[in-house]
DNA sequence: GTTGAGCGTT
């Protein structure tokens, strides 16, 4: 499993929207929007899994892609924080 | 009722 980054989201953009948008190309595992934990509202980008070999198709080819009226940025995941 | 480069909660 792959986690990839999706930036310059428009602040309405759901998880359902970029499932839908990566669906199109490979089998989304599971998104994620990240949101504000204090308001709630989106932050403007969020995380799809995908499968390990899909992912680098995946960003070839929803990188630089429209998805809500913006051109959305499509890059693999940094490692997150390690839970000691 | 806002904002615009970035990297996420249990």
């Amino acid at each position: 499993m792959k986690t990839l980054y999706v930036g310059n989201l428009p602040w309405s953009t759901t998880e359902e929207e970029l499932e839908r948008a990566f669906s199109q190309v490979v089998e989304v595992k599971g998104c994620r929007i990240i949101t504000d934990r204090a308001t709630g509202r989106s932050r403007g980008f969020g995380f799809v899994e995908v499968d390990d070999a899909d992912g680098e198709r995946a960003v070839e080819a929803m990188n630089g892609t429209m998805l809500g009226g913006r051109q959305i940025t499509v890059n693999e995941a940094r490692p997150r924080q390690p839970k000691y």
